[in-house]
DNA sequence: TCCTTAAGTAAAGCGTGCTTGACTTGTAAA
DNA sequence: TTTACAAGTCAAGCACGCTTTACTTAAGGA
């Protein structure tokens, strides 16, 4: 699923490992959902939003990956 | 986690089948999710919130099970 | 040059999200 | 009573979220 995390993680000077340390989670997970690979777990998701101050629906585009083919 | 699907749909008096077939899940998903037994995952989460009409953070408490021993 | 930090890849392993199938209970209609 | 539907439990199995460890690459400072 698409996500601003990266862009939204740059504009405030973090490094991964420190957006790791913040969430709880291991630096592998930040890289991971960043680029898509796969996606946070729901209270993974709430965490990210509560980080960077914002809601879940603006974080992720569930239409970002999802084959609609038309 | 804590959430209002159950209240939720039956507001709308549907059936747990009716809702597996919108969400495109199996009827023990939409049970194990009322039911608090696991968290849906985060795309489940947001067909969840569209068939609602809400959005994730009003359909899902974050602190609902969470562990906050203070 | 060497060292450090940030970002990335890859692989093995564990717990959980989700599926299918079988069974139980309560309620209501035939 | 029998049939049917809604809601629930349980169990086996597969796919994914997340961890840990190890390695690579690029940029900056000593």
């Amino acid at each position: 699923m698409k996500n601003s995390l990266n862009e939204r993680r740059q504009e405030r000077g973090w490094s991964q490992q420190h957006l790791a340390d913040a969430l709880g989670v291991s630096r592998q997970t930040v890289i991971s959902i960043e680029r898509g690979r796969f996606d946070p777990s729901l209270p993974l998701a709430f965490r990210l939003a509560e980080v960077f101050g914002c809601r879940i629906d603006e974080l992720f585009d569930p239409r970002g990956d999802g084959a609609q083919s038309s």
